[in-house]
DNA sequence: TGTACATCAGTGAACGCGCGTTCACTGATGTAC
DNA sequence: TGTACATCAGTGAACGCGCGTTCACTGATGTAC
């Protein structure tokens, strides 16, 4: 660890350096590339410019890895969902819409994380240590949904849990069928966070209509 | 065509019968059990007992299957939701639940062709016959959409398009998030069917809240 | 009704390929003294 | 400060495997006469 690896590709010699390190940021270009399921760990090796063994000094095989890039994925993604909270500032619904806003820009920044926390088929409840990083991303969401449900009239008030899952319903939704240029599903006349944010607001008016009990 | 092929299994000397009827079932069954990914050609062979060679005689290679898969599940997706609209009756907004209930059946009841249809990958935009029927699909939410939006108010009237994006999106994210006993992301502590049903309710609730123009 | 023949829808063997994984190895690094 | 040695993090060759695809073939079916 004389040198740090930033200057990149200037392999020296036999050893990499910080090749656990290249090896993830290799992987979500290849992901991003190809899918998970293209992605295989013999192109990994390759994109690393390293032998084909290389990369079991660091995992244990493909799904290993795949398993670390997830949990990343989740933490990365509570992070900046918390980020954009903002303690609620300025009012909750706000903020919840920008939670809502950073929950897009999310799946189109990082495609290959999204697609590997969300498409790649790997069971999340599998994983105890992945579950419980996967519901502090979605504790975030609940939160803010508690927060603009307090501002709720104490009998209408709609519980926080269906809220923060219709949110985040929606917000998946939106992301999984309209954020990817390629993968798109059909041509969308507005932008996808137009279309969270209008979605949103009509959903807060809802909650605010006055609800008759039968 | 002498026999049907309808006593499965029944293979008859050198000629199957229905071999391309056959490849689909086979096809839907095991895309059901391993993914879109894990589906090969190979299986398909093995799983229909035919050599390796004979499902070229019908496909060109396995894309032109999934695409064909692809094609039959936008096909009875759309024909599925128009069923469930009934003409509307007895008024919109139900008629509107009941397309959205009959989403996540379509979802539940046919894993395969859902995550042939929006999980594969698959350019939907690269055939014009594919989205033309994925449209036709999509086009049955818009008309519901419509009607429910003419029993509200000239002035506050919401445009069905939006409308329609936002209950596909919506559905489309509980779909995926919730619908899939093995892949779900988190417990549900309701039925998805629920969840949607609620959501779009308080939607609806929030168009027809009067909107003052600021 | 029978026969000759074209066509259709399969066979099965073979190929080249890339993948995942393992193995004995070796160069570089860190450390005890 | 120098040296011996343990450990770490790579190499590269090799393996078995299953896949996609092609090929010449052949049995079954349909049809013209």
């Amino acid at each position: 660890m004389v040198w740090n690896s930033s200057d990149q590709s200037a392999r020296r010699g036999y050893h990499h350096g910080n090749l656990r390190e290249a090896l993830m940021q290799a992987a979500l270009v290849l992901i991003t590339e190809k899918g998970v399921a293209g992605f295989t760990f013999a192109d990994l090796a390759r994109a690393a410019h390293v032998s084909p063994a290389a990369p079991y000094r660091h995992y244990r095989d493909r799904e290993d890895l795949i398993v670390d890039l997830a949990r990343q994925g989740f933490e990365k993604f509570g992070a900046s969902l918390l980020a954009s909270w903002e303690n609620g500032k300025p009012e909750p619904k706000k903020a919840l819409i920008r939670i809502g806003r950073a929950y897009l820009n999310f799946a189109r920044q990082n495609p290959a994380l999204y697609s590997v926390m969300f498409e790649s088929g790997l069971p999340i409840g599998g994983s105890p240590e992945l579950t419980e990083i996967a519901e502090a991303a979605f504790a975030v969401l609940r939160m803010a949904c508690e927060a603009v449900a307090e501002t709720i009239a104490r009998d209408t008030r709609p519980p926080a849990m269906m809220m923060a899952l219709h949110v985040w319903s929606l917000a998946h939704g939106i992301a999984t069928l309209f954020t990817r240029p390629d993968r798109t599903v059909r041509p969308l006349p507005m932008r996808p966070e137009e279309l969270l944010e209008a979605g949103v607001l009509v959903y807060f008016d809802g909650l605010a209509a006055v609800k008759k009990p039968e």
